[in-house]
DNA sequence: AACTTTTGACCATAG
DNA sequence: CCTATGGTCAAAAGT
C-alpha cells in the first residue's frame, strides 16, 4: 500500500473551484446533475497541480451490462479480466453510460512526484469526490510565479463528456 | 511531430 | 476456489 505516511484525503469540490467540506455524501439529486449535464459541464477542480489521466474506471450500475465469451470487453464498464463474463447487453461506447459511477485515475505530471488523485463522481451528484494519494514533492504549483504553466490544453478532462459520451442520449434511470 | 487524452486489457488483491 | 473490484500499463486516436 502506500508507503507514504500520508492518508488519503477526501475532497468535494465543485466545478466552480470552492472547496468545502460539507458531508453530503449518499446524497441523489437528479436535477442538480441534469443541470450539470444540460448546462454546465463537469470539469475537474483545478488544484493548480498538473495531472495526467492514466486511467478510468466505471462502477455501479454495470449490472445492467453482461459479457459474452469472445465479445469486447472495456474496462469502462467492467473488468472481466480472468473471468468470462456474458454480454447481453454490451452497448460498447453506450455502455460507458450504463455505469452510474465513474473513476478516474489521475497521477502527477512528475515523474518524481508519486501524488496521485482520484477523482469520482456519480449522476445525484453534481460535485466530484476528488481524492488525494501523496503528496507533491515539487513546491508549490501553478499558483507561483516562478514556474508558472501556460497549460491551455492541458486540464482539459471533460468529465461529463466521459459520462455521457456525447452521444445525446437520455439517462434511462427514473430513480 | 509531439504531447495529451481515451479505451482496452491485465494484473493484483479481497471477499 | 471462484468471482468481483480496484488499480495500472500499453496502445491508439485526436488535437
Amino acid at each position: 500500500m502506500a508507503s507514504t505516511s500520508q492518508p488519503p484525503t477526501t475532497y468535494e469540490g465543485n466545478e466552480g473551484g470552492e472547496r468545502g467540506h460539507h458531508g453530503d455524501e449518499e446524497e441523489q439529486q437528479q436535477g442538480a446533475w441534469a443541470e450539470a449535464a444540460g448546462g454546465q459541464p463537469l470539469v475537474m477542480p483545478e488544484d493548480g497541480y498538473q495531472w495526467k489521466k492514466y486511467g478510468q474506471k466505471f462502477i455501479k450500475n454495470i449490472q445492467k451490462i453482461r459479457y459474452v465469451d469472445g465479445s469486447k470487453r472495456c474496462m469502462s464498464i467492467c473488468r472481466p479480466a480472468n473471468t468470462l463474463w456474458k454480454i447481453l447487453v454490451l452497448i460498447t461506447k453506450g455502455a460507458r453510460r450504463c455505469g452510474a459511477l465513474c473513476r478516474s485515475y489521475f497521477r502527477c505530471r512528475d515523474k518524481r512526484c508519486g501524488a496521485k488523485k482520484k477523482v469520482e463522481w456519480q449522476p445525484g451528484d453534481p460535485n466530484l469526490r476528488v481524492v488525494y494519494d501523496g503528496a507533491h514533492q515539487h513546491g508549490s504549483p501553478s499558483s507561483n510565479g516562478g514556474g508558472q504553466d501556460a497549460d491551455g490544453a492541458a486540464n482539459r478532462y471533460d468529465l461529463s463528456t466521459q459520462y455521457f459520451g456525447g452521444a445525446g442520449a437520455p439517462t434511462p434511470q427514473t430513480q
